[in-house]
DNA sequence: CGAAATATTGAAGTTATTCAACTGGAGTGG
DNA sequence: CCACTCCAGTTGAATAACTTCAATATTTCG
């Protein structure tokens, strides 16, 4: 039912049996907040999610925008309660795999452990791979988080040369650290120079190959 | 022989078995570098390790400065191979903990797995609330960092007070994600501030409280 | 339709960076 | 022991990049 990439077939039909269906969600709702205990772990269904974390000053930091196949909540594990807020972008739909059914489960062998511990060790390395990569300019990213996008909508068969984008400027902007104006400057000088077409949320890629070019900085450039 | 702080002592004990003991590291010296295949994780015993990533400009990104206790090398469990280099600042002694070994020795019941689930995820709640305290002032994340440096000694029952900087402003700065040049401003003006007393390497604290407060964002602060 | 939310654009302001010069220890060797 | 060198650190001035504030435009939705 839920489609865990990560585990093995076996463990998948094992899992079936014990999570519940997959739970219908509306925009704008929660499926947990940060400070929540920690009782179970969420697989995407169908949808946008976003995780985000609220900062000393009150504003969110985006962590992550998610589509159908990714896995929340795995960084509550040693805390014991959620660590951010994971709330729907789109209608969606959500696996609730109580911990629980984990223990349960992978009580027999440790391949579900071993898999939630690969999930995590790959998250991980993400997150170290995002670390490096602050203190790149505007340009590089936007250009790379349009990349993301595009790459993330081609692995799973979607069109990635038109889409619409579910999450607002000021959302990018804390995703990327960047202020919503600045997305929205990028965004336009980017409809001039021909990469993109945009207009509010509706995007249509023009040059994937130069936005992938942007992602990384500029080498040995004095002027610019 | 080797302390794994999250492990239950059964299982330590049954590690202490496989590991070997206690290896020696000369200051400057790798124990593992980005892109070497994962075959071990590695427990710090004694000396400050740093583990960093290379930018795509060549530079480095500090992602962490490690004290005894630290584990280190968990996030090349899925990639395969280590996603960052760890290198010693002293002279140091790591403990060698092959897979082989984990997989052997946790092969009969979870619990190592479990700790290890519990490290990663610590972990990434950590990269989190990293995430989410960057644009944050110079000010801000110096006072947290010396604030950070004081607290594990801390913990470690170390004197926190007056202590030996083991890295260089550059690496600080790497760290921070702030020029070198900013590093030593900062804590100049912390100097003048009577925040700290410091002089190239040798910090003392004159006020820990002042630095936790400076930690966060000030609201409405146009002078400081 | 009107109101609220979202997006765009301009101008001024701020903060950290960059470039550059200089200082001061630590280590080396005559 | 002193001169010499090298590297880490400090300091200053100019610059660049993004933010902030402010005004306007466009959607969306009740």
């Amino acid at each position: 039912m839920c489609l865990c990439a990560t585990l093995p077939d076996q463990e998948q039909r094992r899992l079936a049996d014990s999570v519940r269906l997959a739970w219908p969600m509306q925009a704008g709702e929660h499926v947990f907040r940060s400070g929540d205990p920690f009782d179970a772990i969420y697989a995407l269904r169908s949808g946008w999610l976003k995780t985000y974390i609220r900062r000393v000053d009150g504003e969110e930091r985006v962590l992550g925008f998610h589509l159908p196949g990714d896995l929340l909540g795995l960084e509550a594990i040693d805390a014991g309660h959620y660590g951010l807020d994971a709330v729907a972008l789109t209608d969606a739909r959500v696996c609730r795999i109580p911990i629980a059914t984990l223990g349960r489960v992978s009580g027999t062998d440790g391949t579900l452990q071993q898999g939630m511990l690969r999930l995590l060790s790959r998250e991980l390395a993400g997150r170290n791979r995002w670390l490096a990569s602050d203190n790149l300019s505007a340009d590089n990213r936007v250009a790379g988080f349009l990349v993301e996008l595009i790459e993330r909508r081609e692995r799973r068969g979607l069109d990635a040369a038109a889409f619409r984008l579910p999450m607002s400027r000021t959302e990018i902007g804390a995703y990327l650290n960047l202020a919503h104006e600045t997305i929205s400057r990028t965004l336009t000088r980017f409809q001039k120079n021909a990469l993109i077409d945009v207009s509010r949320r509706k995007i249509r890629v023009l040059d994937a190959d130069a936005l992938r070019q942007l992602r990384m900085p500029l080498r040995a450039t004095r002027g610019n």
